[in-house]
DNA sequence: CTGAAAGCGCTTACAG
DNA sequence: CTGAAAGCGCTTACAG
């Protein structure tokens, strides 16, 4: 290369000599708000960046400060609201201390995830955030085998990292707790497959409530549900057969929206014949008639309580911790003919 | 800087020597596929690559070849299924070209915007592309202004960037124009601010087609709506009121939904007494009771075509154009009791 | 097919 | 408070 490129604007040598002094004061104006220098040369060193409209060049500072102010976050999507709303409280908490987010999809394979790595470990981010898809099984590289620090968030199978998690299976504890107050005795869990963790724990939490009472319960598993069109036609078909569960707890707020259409369909009321209940609160959930009784999951909480913990490692190599979230119930008419009415 | 740092693992000096070549073969090897290097001295670099676990420092790539394969996107928000839609569309369009998204939220703040730019060309991002906020005014840069091609998506006062767009009055009249084949003659559009273009122009959509009828029409706006809860207060105090029209338009399905709540809980019944229809399609539209008539935006289009135009400009700068794109309308059981039944 | 060397645009000890 | 210069880890004309 032995020719100047022209493109990407001025560099901090146009601006130093416009400033008429040498780039090592014009970095330090533009890079370190208090580095002691003269107040007069700052301000030139200022007009000139201004004048020149200079934009530094982030890839060079990052080269040689070994640091770039970012952190990357990888989810499986973010359509889901659940991981929306997680990022969205991750990209705020990172700002309030001064990291840039970068954000990577893998859609849901653990192959395009150890890619994502690599890609983001290449543009030398200081640290990692990675959340967890519904099934991650393939265990990720250790701390050992990764340059970077990183906060796990939900559950996956990479050990070693700190990590934040809720307790899914005290929420489903709980959920049936509270259907089981209402007087139900008979239950249907509609979930996808074993192997989605989050929904699976949370079936683990309602088998574990129903152990523990001393009256008779029935409990079935209804699996395989991707979205609300399948829990949309598993109910249908449910109802068609003769629904003899007065509870169904969907794994999630899209199984129980299925659901909720069909016993709508079917003409089964809710709550007063069924009762309907969920895990996320999406914010349809308050809308939607009869409301959705559901367990709200801390979805930002959980986002933001990463990025403290990455900070924190960031600044002290710190210990591993896990930090443990819970969920809170929320009790709409799907379930309470007490909460007919009113927005959410 | 006098001395080596030793954080951020083996660089390719470390790869050339381990595998006896120099560092520009060893580059060769790593950075481009096709380039004529002897099978077997590729093969020792590619081995000594992973023996070392070398990850290619992309800041420093970056540099020297002033790409950096990245684009910068801009979107007020991922909560909204809408930029969610346009995001992940984005974000694998731009992965089929070979290029990584760089993901920023403005949360609405046309300041916020501005800086995000900086901050992603200052990151030396390819290209960018600008979705609007629901009300952006203040014009961003021009391209004479901007070191790198831009595409907009969605309307904004940023003139002379190539843009993609949904006809939105468009679909405010065939909307408009559906109700009334229905039969309904007194309509409600429930809406925000003048200044959210997309809604603004929704109803100037149905305004038109309003004025173009021979037939005596009425039509209400009501406006200062933002989410759920305020269609849902605002529409509550209309059924409380005495509702006169017969047909509720919402500019978004936010709107809608708020609105059929407002309705269920007044003991309204949708669509014997009143149609509801929004725009956009969220997924929850079709599984709500009853399912939500809407004009589908065709958000994941406008991404792909948004990436198709920039990689374009990359290639080769083009001219600058303007994509227009269009709604399309999914008629389901909120405006019409032929279709009340089904998953969707 | 391969290597020596310049240079990308910054930051930062070091030396005034 | 300021400057000269080395160096961050790569890529790429140039010259074999």
């Amino acid at each position: 290369m032995r020719k100047k490129q022209s493109a990407g604007g001025p560099g901090i040598r146009e601006v130093a000599k416009a400033a008429g002094v040498s780039v090592a004061t014009a970095s330090r104006v533009m890079a370190k708000a208090d580095y002691p220098v003269a107040a007069e040369t700052r301000q030139r060193v200022l007009d000139a960046a201004r004048e020149l409209n200079f934009v530094p060049n982030a890839l060079a500072r990052g080269l040689v400060r070994s640091k770039t102010d970012t952190i990357g976050v990888i989810v499986p999507g973010i359509i889901n609201p659940y991981y929306a709303a997680m990022v969205e409280a991750i990209d705020r908490e990172a700002r309030s201390h001064g990291l840039t987010t970068l954000l990577a999809l893998t859609d849901g394979s653990e192959a395009r995830r150890e890619e994502i790595i690599d890609e983001l470990v290449s543009r030398r981010v200081d640290g990692l955030i990675v959340c967890a898809g519904a099934d991650d099984h393939r265990p990720g590289r250790g701390p050992e085998a990764l340059s970077v620090p990183v906060v796990l968030i939900g559950e996956q199978p990479n050990l070693g990292f700190p990590i934040v998690l809720t307790d899914n299976q005290k929420a489903g504890f709980e959920a049936t707790q509270y259907l089981w107050s209402l007087g139900h005795r008979h239950f249907v869990y509609l979930t996808s497959l074993a192997s989605w963790h989050d929904f699976h724990q949370r079936g683990q939490g309602m088998m574990a409530f129903l152990k523990g009472v001393h009256e008779k319960a029935e409990a079935e598993i209804c699996d395989g549900l991707f979205g609300e069109a399948d829990a949309y036609q598993r109910v249908a078909a449910m109802c068609a057969a003769g629904l003899s569960a007065t509870a169904i707890l969907a794994s999630t707020d899209r199984h129980a929206l299925g659901a909720l259409a069909a016993l709508a369909d079917a003409g089964i009321k809710v709550p007063s014949q069924v009762s309907v209940m969920g895990f996320d609160d999406y914010i349809t959930s308050g809308f939607i008639r009869p409301a959705l009784t559901t367990m709200q999951m801390p979805a930002a909480d959980m986002g933001r309580q990463a990025v403290k913990a990455l900070v924190g490692h960031l600044d002290a190599p710190a210990q591993i911790e896990t930090i443990q979230l819970h969920a809170v119930l929320i009790e709409r008419s799907s379930t309470s003919i007490a909460q007919n009415r009113g927005p959410a």
